[in-house]
RNA sequence: UGGGGCGUCGUCAAGCGGUAAGACACAGGAUUUUGAUUCCUGCAUUCGGAGGUUCGAAUCCUCCCGCCCCAGCCA
């Protein structure tokens, strides 16, 4: 009303196409609009009669009466507001007009006093109308519009419009699947605001446009993640270990682990060895090379915090899969050390039937399978990772997990670092979810 | 070919006229009951390019090159 009255902004009834030719082309100045100088009275009623319903969507528009020859396009005559026929959640239908973006950002900052609205770099070129708006327009103070290159990330898409995509299209669970960049989606992936803080920190805030590596994300992450979480044992892809020189009466025995090697204060715990336990069966092979420096038949290597075992047999299915070791123990290695100083090049993580309960375990990994899904193709959904999540049944964890607070971070020995599903997981069904992995050189070095 | 931005190591990023920080990645090596952690060591004679100013330039000037954004009644 303020610019309407001061002959600053006027009702134009041209088409939207119409609107478009008039402005004009990125070298060539616009027109004046036949409608420029209509009479203040006049636009005054044309306007009220817009709020109050009275023409159709699209029929006329209110614009800020500007420079249709300015080079800046957003400064030749910008549609300020436009008749919309739809239900506003506060004013419900008394309201027929909505204003655009640009007219609201800058009054909308004045009057929350902000000092300095800061945006994103596509906004540079609506600067000028950010000012203009402020110095026509009756507000408290004049805010400082100052933009800065958006955070890109490879290997996933920040847009709100492209995660709702996702959202919509069901290629993930939701807005808080654990995959997504998202604030209910990192948590829930156990992300720590420790970690995101420090990452923040790291890359810094600039004017340049760039792509970061979700690789130094994960490492802030592990840095956090191994001052923090509590070292324990879980077997996501079990193999069967019978220990043939322990007795078979259902013995069991208590072994003491350490819940953080470096952090003593951290406490130790429990865990209970028995003739039946199950290590990872990536942690076997049956023709090992040297530097394999786990468990293949007739070596020996040490289950963490109980006893150096030796492979005797392997036990096969029809198809000639590994199904069971046949291993037997050294008693006088209890709590992994060998009196007679021998040694042993591998430590595995294990469990034991008796001290382990079943559960659940999402692996999640990168939601796409391109550094730059948006660019990589014309639609950015072909390029999502098929594996960016495994769901593991049948993992048996460590008993001390049962009572697993949901999105606390634990370290799965030698696996990664993991947390129990806020949604999911339950003490009858236990769900993990994998945060990140720990860095596996071994992994790097196996691949060549 | 109008206007607005940006160009320093593979990826981020300090630096603002006094002779290229740091992080991640990468490559070696040491310690290790997690092939984890930790710890050493190496990694831009050069800052998009070319000229110029200066005792001295990534930093100042000129020209050139490359990349991004803008022609919604989207935000």
């Amino acid at each position: 009303m303020e610019l309407i009255k001061k002959g600053r902004a006027y009702v134009c009834s041209l088409t939207a196409e119409e609107m478009r030719e008039y402005r004009g082309t990125l070298t060539e100045p616009g027109k004046d609009s036949p409608d420029r100088e209509r009479p203040v009275a006049e636009n005054l009623d044309l306007f009220e009669r817009m709020k109050n319903g009275e023409f159709e969507d699209g029929a006329c528009v209110l614009r800020a009466k500007i420079d249709m020859s300015s080079p800046n396009i957003n400064m030749r005559d910008p549609v300020i507001y436009r008749i919309k026929k739809m239900s506003h959640p506060r004013t419900r239908d008394t309201w027929c007009i909505y204003p655009m973006y640009d007219f609201t950002h800058g009054i909308s900052d004045a009057l929350e006093g902000v000092t300095h609205s800061l945006c994103t770099l596509e906004f540079q070129d609506h600067r000028p109308l950010y000012d203009w708006l402020l110095d026509e327009v009756s507000v408290p103070c004049h805010p400082q519009q100052i933009e800065f290159a958006r955070m890109n990330l490879n290997y996933t898409v920040m847009s709100k419009r492209k995660l709702q995509k996702l959202v919509e299209k069901n290629h993930v669970d939701g807005w808080d699947d654990p995959r997504l960049p998202t604030i209910a989606g990192i948590r829930r992936r156990g992300y720590t605001p420790a970690a995101i803080r420090n990452f923040c920190n790291i890359i810094g805030v600039s004017k340049k446009e760039s792509r970061i590596d979700v690789g130094l994300l994960e490492n802030c992450l592990r840095e956090d993640l191994n001052e923090i979480a509590p070292r324990v044992m879980a077997v996501l892809d079990t193999l069967k270990v019978t220990i043939e020189n322990w007795p078979e009466d259902g013995k069991t025995e208590e072994l003491e682990a350490l819940n953080h090697p470096q952090k003593p204060e951290m406490g130790t715990r429990k865990i209970i060895f028995s003739r039946t336990v199950y290590i990872e069966q990536d942690d076997f092979m049956e023709n090992a090379p040297k530097k394999f420096f786990r468990l293949a038949p007739g070596r020996e290597v040490r289950l963490r915090y109980a006893y150096f075992i030796t492979c005797k047999d392997v036990i096969k299915d029809k198809d000639g899969k590994v199904v069971e070791l046949v291993c037997t123990y050294d008693p006088a290695t209890r709590g992994g050390d060998s009196p007679d100083g021998r040694k042993v090049k591998g430590t595995l993580h294990w469990v034991s039937q008796e001290g382990s309960v079943p559960a659940t375990v999402n692996l999640y990994d990168r939601l796409f399978i391109s550094e730059d899904p948006e660019a990589d193709s014309d639609d950015f959904t072909k390029n999502l990772n098929p594996e960016s999540l495994v769901r593991l049944e049948g993992c048996r964890v460590e008993k001390s997990l049962l009572n697993a607070e949901p999105e606390k971070a634990y370290q799965f020995e030698r696996l990664g670092y993991f947390c129990a599903d806020s949604k999911d997981s339950s003490e009858d069904h236990l769900v993990f979810n994998r945060t990140v992995t720990l860095r596996d050189t071994w992994a790097k070095v196996s691949q060549r």
